[in-house]
DNA sequence: ACCTGAACACCGTTCAAGT
DNA sequence: ACCTGAACACCGTTCAAGT
């Protein structure tokens, strides 16, 4: 018996293993051996599976590591902390966060748990909202940009090719930044840019 | 006469018009009244050429605000209304910027710009990237969340749908959000997002 | 040098028909 | 209720051939 969650599961295997762009409903329905129009009984369209499968990945966040008696901050570095792991565990479906939104209660629940404890300093809704679009956005970025040295296979050689080409009289910060090598680790510098960002967005609440 | 500049110009008015699943190949040779297989010869493949329409919205950033006596702060912030600004002209490319890279000198420069004024404060190079990449993905999630609004038909009603359905007793944050009608504008939303990150990420220098 | 046409190997989606 | 098969209207990319 074919179900939604089946068809997520293959679907956000296929991602990992292949890319966003290896996902296809008539590749999917081969995955489950299955015809590809069987899916439309269970899911809308792609797009809707799209979701879901980014549903998935935020479902695995892992919330329990909270101390509800921490400070806000620590409260929100550590959901942070959980998001990052999350993504970083399905690099490649990094790409659909950025076009496709999150649908089911499971996959929203990490962004109910930042709202909650932005809102316990005493911050209004709107701001509250802003704050944790920014931070979630902060984790997408960080993110990606740690995914790219693991993923060389997606990575266009080109945009590569294209920061090495650049003249260094024009351009002597990418020049010397390309050169300079990391002398942070990739979880150092997420917890640097973090703890940055939350100290800045709570201390003009 | 078919040239790389006219196909990355009907490319980018054939998203703005109808969005990023509007482009096509073969598509945009009807819109240039040549065979799809003509674009070949002077773009590569399709993400080359869905980098060139990131780089052309990025490249009109305007960084002729900028005051280089002003203090470091004021000057980023200045440079990050610059790229919403942008962006905000082109709200169907946003998408294409999650999944695609920045690859000339052209639109390359507001990231150097950026990352030199940020050097001024006698940050390291490794940390003045991060800062940017942070700087560079709030802008990109500000602008997309409110782009949202002017694009009701490229959302998915489901994603709005299912923010609704949400029960209020475990989603309360999320229903109360809702229900709060957006006391600051967008403008004033981002500067206020803006400011926080900068005043972090500048601090810990 | 620049463009075309045909071909290959794919797509998402719908819908009557089967069980 | 659940799945199939065929069909429709598309895709990206290659490559010999034309001018």
């Amino acid at each position: 018996m074919l179900t939604r969650e089946r068809i997520v599961a293959a679907a956000l295997a296929l991602v990992d293993a292949e890319g966003a762009d290896a996902l296809s409903m008539r590749r999917l329905g081969a995955e489950l051996a299955v015809d590809a129009s069987s899916i439309y009984y269970h899911v809308p369209n792609k797009a809707a599976l799209e979701d879901l499968v980014v549903d998935a990945v935020m479902s695995e966040v892992d919330l329990s590591a909270d101390d509800p008696a921490a400070p806000p901050p620590a409260r929100v570095l550590t959901a942070l902390r959980g998001m990052a792991e999350a993504l970083f565990a399905h690099p490649r479906t990094l790409p659909l966060f950025a076009s496709r939104s999150l649908t089911t209660p499971e996959s929203l629940r990490p962004i109910e748990h930042l709202i909650g404890v932005m809102r316990e300093t005493g911050m209004n809704y709107p701001r509250c909202v802003a704050a944790v679009n920014a931070l979630s956005f902060y984790v997408l970025g960080a993110t990606t940009a740690q995914a790219v040295g693991m993923l060389e296979e997606d990575r266009d050689a080109r945009a590569a090719a294209a920061l090495a080409a650049l003249p260094a009289e024009e351009f002597p910060h990418i020049t010397a930044a390309i050169a300079t090598p990391g002398l942070l680790g990739d979880a150092e510098e997420f917890e640097l840019g973090a703890r940055a960002m939350i100290a800045g967005l709570l201390a003009e609440g």
